[in-house]
DNA sequence: AACCCAACCTGGGTGC
DNA sequence: TGCACCCAGGTTGGGT
């Protein structure tokens, strides 16, 4: 399902096709696709309609598109004048930076699909956006999304907290969308801090797994990559957090880290069709992993030691985890 | 603060 | 063929 690497997959894909492209009209097919735009279709239409995407960006698994807006002479709005825009009279229109985000989220199987208008649409396809056309460039983005997790709405963009970038994008801003601004950055952020990691890590008291799927304290990171960190690092999903050791801690962040750098490079991992780039591809890192989804079989590091070991699946936090029993061992007499 | 659970959904699978 | 049920899981929000 779409975790960092596959949404960034999709980022760069998406980055590639809509940078700089004006949305021409929206079609809303299915409104539980914007319930999360309060204030419905229409409102949300308007909000895109003529604007200018200016980039792509991606903290986590949130992803968002900066907007400007052209106006014509006389339109009323509240927007901002961007320093060194237009000053008027001349042939290009005014340019106004409306300090908004189209928003997305994948949940558990969106995709944002780049289509040629011929194209049928899909079963699933909630939401139309068509672009300005450009020469070689579809000039469709599709919204798909079989189970209605995910969906798109407008939100604000804010001065980013701690000053750097919002997110991961082509030019990156110094703003953030505001819904995604309570979300800790992730792994692949160049602004990661391991030290603002390891002290929420630390001040929690619960198990590993929980804090590596709480958004809050690292983002990006879903069920198939927190088990393959966990398995990579060799550590149990249960371990206290209060006990974790700091080369516990930057084992498991480099782990995650590396996981997730190879299933971008595998293109992310697809299951089956739910999880897709934005032309229609699968990713091909399903292969690679080593815990997850993979119970009952051998666990490959210590099958290369000459050890036998299988992967077993699990309960936690009423999701499956899969663990190596010897490698990732459970604790003895509570001593980890 | 930690934890649990329900809600939001569809489709694929299994058991009867 | 059909029906009931379970499962997959990201995120929010409410309750304890």
């Amino acid at each position: 399902m779409p975790e960092l690497p596959e949404v960034e997959v999709v980022r760069r894909g998406l980055a590639r096709w809509v940078r700089g492209r004006t949305i021409t009209s929206v079609d809303v097919l299915d409104p539980r696709s914007i319930r999360r735009h309060g204030l419905g279709a229409e409102d949300f239409i308007g909000n895109l309609e003529r604007a200018t995407v200016l980039d792509v960006v991606r903290r986590g698994k949130f992803l968002w598109m900066p907007l400007a807006m052209e106006v014509s002479d006389g339109e009323g709005s509240d927007g901002v004048e961007p320093s060194g825009g237009s000053d008027g009279g001349g042939p290009l229109p005014d340019v106004i930076l409306p300090g908004v985000a189209l928003m997305a989220h994948l949940g558990m199987s969106g995709q944002l699909l780049m289509q040629d208008p011929h194209v049928p649409d899909e079963k699933h396809l909630k939401v139309r956006i068509r672009l300005s056309a450009a020469e070689g460039m579809p000039e469709q983005l599709r919204f798909v999304d079989q189970r209605i997790f995910g969906g798109l709405f407008v939100t604000a963009l804010v001065p980013t907290p701690d000053g750097g970038p919002g997110g991961l994008g082509e030019t990156p801003l110094p703003e953030i969308a505001e819904e995604a601004a309570h979300i800790a950055r992730d792994p692949l952020d160049p602004y990661f801090s391991f030290e603002d990691f390891y002290r929420k890590v630390k001040s929690r008291k619960t198990g590993l797994k929980r804090v590596l799927l709480d958004q809050s304290v690292i983002s990006g990171i879903g069920n198939i990559y927190a088990d393959e960190a966990l398995w990579r690092a060799g550590l149990h999903y249960a371990r206290p957090t209060d006990t974790l050791r700091r080369a516990d801690a930057e084992r498991l962040v480099e782990s995650a880290r590396d996981v997730m750098t190879d299933a971008l490079a595998a293109g992310g991992t697809s299951f089956d069709s739910l999880y897709v780039n934005v032309n229609g591809d699968s990713g091909y890192f399903a292969r690679s992993l080593n815990a997850y989804g993979r119970t009952g079989e051998p666990c490959s590091r210590c099958a290369a030691a000459g050890l036998v070991s299988i992967i077993k699946r699990e309960q936690f936090m009423n999701r499956s985890s899969h663990t190596c029993p010897v490698c990732q061992p459970r604790p003895r007499n509570g001593r980890w």
